[in-house]
DNA sequence: CAGATAATCAACGCGATGTCCATTAAATTT
DNA sequence: AAATTTAATGGACATCGCGTTGATTATCTG
């Protein structure tokens, strides 16, 4: 039901232990400077074990950004297709921003770890393409040609890209202390009227 | 003249060949699976002078990530101190963004490199230090209460940050074809009517 | 229960690290 | 120009983490 290859409970345990202690190894010591065995250690296994599951560390960051990514895509292809006249008309925020943020709180440890790395194995370029692909699929980019755009779209997608996971990735390392609802009003806010216009008091 | 500390001319040589190597070898490479002796072969120095100027990978790092910046706060102050209304008369961009592209431009493989790192040491966070206290010191902050912001100050500082940064990165990734000026030109567009009016056709 | 297989433990070669020293080369100072 | 200072070199060293292997034990599935 929920997993199909890994029947075996042995699998599922030793891999649930890895997620969690890469999640607080990364959190309290960085990536960079951490070893398999800084892992392995705080997971409670033996060192050998994990390169039965996985040939290195950034295997292990590939696999499990993969995971994190599947859950989002599921979580918003389960909502109704937004689309661009959605955003314009409502001041409220989107339910499927609230869902995903509710999602991203649930593993903050785990998706601040994944967001914190930004080398070879980059979470960003992974929801980059995420993100690329469903906009053509489901949505905006659909709709509208992108030629027509008054900014070259690859610049448009960097900017608001980056601009929602940096305030992402703040969220998380101040506590979340929003609510998922506050934090969708936000976006939603700085990407309707611009981050210069939000400034103004008012 | 130019410098003050380092007056011996192999220390100068010495350092502008990692620095050089540094780049290179990060754009070609990335950084997470880079030796020391990937640098200094690539430099054409011995593997030990590296340490007689940096203790490791990581302070080497800081130290032109700290360059870096200076070099930006120069051209920054330079300018005119800017406002908020200056931004929001204008449709043309300001003189000092164009500046700034054009010298990130001439240094496009360095800043890629420290863009692309995002590890324990993270250019990202540091030139976020240098643009908060800024911002608070010549321009923006210091006019506007914070408190009065229709969202709360940090994660408008993320958004643009984070946004501007993205963007960045996909025009040195990306070979610079655009000039300075159209993309001083784009991200004042992008912060001013926000990304969703931007998407729109006209 | 029996068979299958995951996890453990110890050990191995390998490469990178950071440090050290004697020597050589190149800078600055007199 | 000579003398002095100091950066750079090349080699060596112990240490550490890596990724793998094989034999053994523990645990799961059917």
């Amino acid at each position: 039901m929920s997993q199909d290859s890994p029947i075996d409970r042995r699998i599922t345990r030793t891999k649930a232990a890895i997620r969690e202690a890469l999640a607080a190894c990364v959190n309290e010591a960085g990536f960079d400077d951490l070893s398999v065995k800084d892992i392995t250690s705080r997971a409670g296994i033996n060192r050998g074990t994990f390169y039965l599951h996985y040939h290195d560390k950034s295997e292990l960051m590939q696999q499990i950004q993969a995971e994190v990514i599947l859950e989002i895509e599921r979580i918003i292809l389960a909502s109704a297709p937004m689309r661009l006249a959605d955003l314009a008309d409502r001041v409220t925020p989107l339910p499927v921003v609230v869902c995903l943020f509710s999602y991203l709180r649930e593993n903050a440890a785990l998706i601040n770890a994944l967001l914190k790395q930004k080398g070879d194995v980059a979470f960003h370029s992974q929801i980059r393409c995420a993100l690329e692909r469903n906009l053509r699929e489901v949505g905006f980019l659909a709709g509208t040609e992108p030629e027509q755009f008054q900014v070259p779209a690859n610049y448009l997608i960097s900017y608001v890209l980056s601009a929602h996971l940096g305030v992402l990735q703040e969220w998380l390392q101040t506590g979340c202390r929003e609510s998922p609802e506050e934090m969708a009003r936000i976006l939603t806010k700085l990407s309707l009227d611009g981050p210069v216009r939000t400034m103004a008091t008012g």
